[in-house]
Order: structure tokens, then C-alpha cells, then sequence
DNA sequence: TACGGCGGGTATATCGATATACTGCCGTAG
DNA sequence: CTACGGCAGTATATCGATATACCCGCCGTA
């Protein structure tokens, strides 16, 4: 491997100036001729800088973390395009780190996050991130949120969540529905706090019925969903919903899955929202009428935030600038004429 | 931050001491209490290794990188699952590079793999290993392809895909299929000679007629399957074909909206089967027969073999040796009887 | 008494880049 | 003739962990 001695050494001038040159010190003056010969002479020999020697110095790694709770939702890979981006543009690169269940296993995590390898965490997961800010505490490791806002973390991005569940119910409202149930999220998270709470504002304002048997405590999951709408449409034909409204996207799978095994069509007998869009919801059976968020806004916003709070400007509470979207697809249809 | 130097002080030896308390030198002869006092003095402090510290001497930065062409194509999810396992086991970070693209923009892999901060690429991107591999030449960055063979790399990770297409081939002529049309990859990567040759091999030894015009060059995205399966689609229904092959997920996906559009029922009019698989097949417009390959194995044996190949050890050519399966879904029925 | 061997450690160079302080030389102002 | 400032760089400590070579005291033995 070339290392900057190598240059120096190449180009007649002393590793301090080699260094200067190639990183730009304006502190520093040399004539042009030699500042173009140890270019020239970094470009000849393909002179990489080490980051794991600069990353010693500096105590910049150039690499942030990402914690997310499952790679298999396919809902976050918009975020972690928009991550990405950001971080590209600030010559960042990014590590995920997968949780892979409902709790972190530290020994894994603490060889992400506590080993001086990153220079800040980016956490998409709300159930943990209490944990983690005890973990890296006193450690100066900056750590943003994305998806859900805690008062013992600084910086956060979130999303219009509210808005999101109220286009829901507007949208079934509109089409007459008046029993809509809902497949919610936890209770203890603030995503799941805000979007019931969209949801219940909307029906309100639609004047609409709230029967608490129609809010189902979900958590995220295609499996509890399932069940939950098992449950749900063993109601008796005069209590059921007409309409449902998942609060995310496996959710929207689990009901989907519910209704199948129930004999029941969709949208023709009951009508289903889901927030969190995809392209793969154009294949589903039906193609599934969405609630579209700004996922790669919110990635981009974090990432960029976390960047800045790594080079010590302050983080704060954001929220996206985009608001959600309805994405019309067949799985919802008008409220059938029952008295 | 707790530095070993602080450890040392504490516990009252020197640092390297400590260093080689905590590492477990085994050519350290040192008695059990003092032993016992480092290893309680780190851990009242709270130590943690700076990883970058220790990854400039022993040049281990614990870190492999994964390079995957479309982080969007949900198939690969399986394999970064297994990759991780591997790595975790190893005690090995993993990092994503995505390419976004058909190309790796240089600029960014670059600041990836040639800075240092990786051990090893472990490349699921056949059209660009040639590409990598001249530019870490000289570098003695071990890198392993899976999914994928070539000459110019000493390592790979493949599975049996000739099988995979045989076992789609087999099912479809099981059903009386005769007319068994192929949405092939691009001839110009092993994986997809691979697979057409299982097709080919399978279709002949069922004696089945292998018409040029059934076998379509795709490139593996759904937006060419679906031009691709318009045309198959628009064909004469005296040679249009009984049954579609899909040679990856995206492609299957392309291949239903053709049939979609054209107003033809999969499998009433044609049957199909996809090499891929995935849970969310199962919630799809109709839920899709498909090939599902040892994707998670193919990841963790090629992480396991890049590791020691790390540590000097020799990689190599291997298969996985978990076959493929067929999971049928109700994309396949049987052929139509047609003289 | 000398010597070797072993138990129980220690001292220090090193990895590669970077930040800070410093130096030698030249031209010019006083 | 000297002092001073600016130009064009240089020397070196540092980041934290690790690998290698080494050291000192003590015991047993010849």
C-alpha cells in the first residue's frame, strides 16, 4: 500500500506538506509547481489516504450508524435510500445494524456503537433508542431519531403521521364508510400514539362512531394483524367494520391475509387503507390503496442533521416538510347500503 | 473516553499489560490477582477498545463489505440476513454498499474499499466484478462474489441454479405444459447462462420444443419483463406459450402486469413460476409459484469463507449445498388442452 | 558462588495521518 | 547594518492499541 510517506518521499517534500497539499490547507503556502508535483505523484502511485490512521487523528470515522428494527420491512429501504444520499453527499458511508427482533442484542450493537468506529447513530427504532441513549452516554456519540421523537434525545425527524391517518379516514369517509376500524400500532410509542391519534381526530370530525372494539392494540406485525382481523371480522354482520386502516404495512398484509381466510372479498365487502406505500402494493391482491410518507425526506433530513451534529453544530426536533399522500389503488371501494 | 491507558493506571500496571490481560495473550504469564484487578478496572470504567486504534496496528478493522446492485430488489434481504449471521459470529461489522444503478459510481465505492476501513468485499454484482477487481488489485483486499463465478476471483459462493430451472421445467411440464416460454437474465453473467441452460437441459429432456422466440433476453428488471411479456403475450394464440418461466422476482412482477394488461388470467390463460422467492409471493395477485433458492446459506458461507480468507486462509470455488425447492403457490395449473 | 531459568511483568517502536510549532532564507524598511 | 516580515516549507508529538524485545528478582542447582 502507498501511505503518504511514500509520496512525500516520491516528491521530494516532507510528509507534512504532502499532507497539506493533497488535504487543502489554506494555512499553508507552497509554490504551485510543488503542490502540482505531489499531486501528480499521489495520482501516479494511486495514493489512497488511510482512514483507520486519519480516523485515529481526527476522531472522524466518516461513518454513521443506522438502527433499524427489521430488514425485512420493506418499507424503510425508501429511507435508507434518502440516508444514503445524504451521507454520499458528505462522503459518509453507512452501516446498518439490524435488530432483527424486538429488543437489541447488546453484545452485537455495543461492537457497533461503542468501539469508536461511528461518528454518530441514526435510530429508526423507538423501543430501543432509551437503551441506547443510556449506553452511549457521556460517550459524546451525537444520536438522532428518526420516525419518532424522545425528550431524552436532541434531535429527531419525524413525519406528518397525524395528517397520514386523517387522509385515511377522509378517504372512507368520502366514500361513505362509516365503521372504520383501525389496526393500530403500540401504545408506547409516539408514531403509534400519533397516527391513533389522526385517526381518532378524523373520524371525530367526520362525525363519525368510535367504538373502542374497532381500535385494535396491533404491534407492527403481519402475524398479530392477522389475528386481530380474525377477530375483528367474527363480528356479527351489523357490528362489523366496513372499513379498515392499518397502521403500516405488514399489518396491511396480516388483514389482508384475515379477510381471505374469512371469505371475505376486499374492497367488495370490506374496504382496506394501509399507511406506509410500496411499489410491490401494485401486485398485491388487491393492489392496496396506500398512505404514502416521505420516507426518503426523513433519511435525507437524519442523516444530514446527524452530520451536522457530528461536526458539533446543535441537532433539533424537525419535522418533513412533504405531507403524506393517498395513493388510490383497489382496495378500497364505496360503503355498501346497509341501513 | 476510557482509554487502556487509563485501565492501566488504574489497576496499577503498564499498558501493555492491560492489552495483553484484556486480549488474552496466552504467552503472558501474570498472576490471577492482578489479572482479575485489570479485568475489574475495565470493567468499572467502562472500557472499550477504540477499534480504530487497534485496527492501524494489526490492519483488522473487523469490517467486511457486502456491494449489491439494487437494494430494492427484496430478494437479496435472505442473503444479507445469512452474511450477517456469519459476520456477527466472527465478530465482524458488515457494511452495504448499494450501487443504486447498473455501474458503481467510483467516486463512492471507492471511499469503501480502497481507504482502508474494510477487510474484505464480499460482490453479489456480477457485471461489475471485473471492474473491482482491477481496481483493488495489488491491494491484498480479500474478496469472495456469490451468485455469481469468475476466473478472475479465487473465491465465489454459487447455488445450483442449473436445478432451480430445472424444477420450474419440471413442474410446468408436470402439469402438461408443452409451450413454456423463458424471461431470461442477460446472457452476459454466469448465474444467467446457468439458469438457461436448466431450462434448456430440462426442457429437452422432457422433449419439449425450445422455440427461440420463447426465450427472451431480460435484464432482470420488471420494467423489461413487462415489455418482454407483451410481446410473448401478444402472439397468435397458436404459438403463444401455456406457460411463463421468470428467471428472477422482478421479472415475475413484470411478467403478471403484461398479463394483466393483455386481459389474460395467470393461470387460467398461462401459468408462471418465478426463480425467487419471497413471503410477500404469497400475498400477490394470484400468490406466485416460485424456485426458492438458498439465498441466507449462499450469504453465510460466503461471509464465512471471506473471513478466513482475512486470515490468510485459501478461498475457493464452492456450491451450496442445500437445493432448491419448489414452493407452489396458485400461479400454476394445469395446461389448457389444446390440440 | 555463579549460573540458568522462570515467573511476572515493562519499555518502546509501530501503524498512517494530522496539527502545531518552528526554521531558514530572502528582501526590504529603518 | 540590522531587524522584521513573509514565503516556503519542516520536525515532531499525537491519536490508542499492540507486538516485540527486554528486564529484574528469586529460586534451585552445580
Amino acid at each position: 500500500m502507498t501511505t503518504l510517506k511514500d509520496v512525500a518521499a516520491h516528491a521530494g517534500v516532507s510528509v507534512a506538506t504532502a499532507a497539506r497539499v493533497l488535504n487543502e490547507d489554506p494555512t499553508l503556502s507552497v509554490r504551485p509547481v510543488t503542490r502540482e508535483r505531489v499531486r501528480a505523484v499521489a495520482q501516479d502511485l494511486g495514493y489512497r489516504p488511510n482512514r483507520v490512521a486519519s480516523g485515529l487523528r481526527t476522531r472522524r470515522t466518516g461513518t454513521i450508524a443506522v438502527v433499524l428494527p427489521d430488514p425485512q420491512n420493506i418499507a424503510w429501504s425508501d429511507t435508507l435510500r434518502g440516508i444514503e444520499r445524504a451521507a454520499a453527499e458528505h462522503e459518509y458511508v453507512v452501516v446498518v445494524a439490524d435488530a432483527h427482533g424486538p429488543t437489541l442484542d447488546p453484545q452485537q450493537w455495543s461492537r457497533f456503537v461503542l468501539e469508536g468506529r461511528m461518528d454518530g447513530l441514526l435510530v429508526a427504532f423507538a423501543t430501543v433508542v432509551d437503551e441506547l441513549v443510556a449506553q452511549i452516554a457521556g460517550r459524546g456519540l451525537p444520536l438522532v431519531t428518526i420516525n419518532s421523537r424522545s425528550d431524552n434525545v436532541d434531535g429527531s425527524v419525524t413525519m406528518d403521521d397525524a395528517t397520514g391517518s386523517r387522509l385515511a379516514v377522509d378517504h372512507l369517509a368520502g366514500l361513505g364508510h362509516r365503521r372504520i376500524a383501525f389496526i393500530a400500532g403500540r401504545g408506547d410509542t409516539d408514531v403509534g400514539r400519533r397516527r391513533h391519534a389522526g385517526y381518532r381526530d378524523a373520524m371525530s370530525d367526520h362525525d363519525l362512531p368510535v367504538d373502542s372494539a374497532w381500535i385494535l392494540p396491533g404491534d407492527y406485525t403481519e402475524r398479530t394483524a392477522r389475528a386481530l382481523g380474525r377477530a375483528l371480522l367474527d363480528m356479527p354482520d351489523i357490528g362489523r367494520p366496513t372499513a379498515v386502516y392499518t397502521v403500516n404495512l405488514p399489518s396491511a398484509l396480516g388483514f389482508r391475509a384475515a379477510a381471505a381466510e374469512a371469505g371475505l372479498r376486499i374492497p367488495g365487502d370490506v374496504s382496506l387503507v394501509t399507511m406506509d406505500d410500496h411499489p410491490i402494493l401494485a401486485h398485491t391482491d388487491p393492489p392496496l390503496t396506500a398512505i404514502q410518507l416521505p420516507m426518503a425526506e426523513m433519511g435525507e433530513l437524519g442523516a444530514r442533521m446527524l452530520i451536522e451534529g457530528v461536526d458539533g453544530r446543535p441537532v433539533r426536533h424537525v419535522v418533513t416538510a412533504t405531507p403524506p399522500r393517498l395513493i388510490e389503488r383497489r382496495s378500497t371501494a364505496p360503503a355498501p347500503m346497509l341501513a
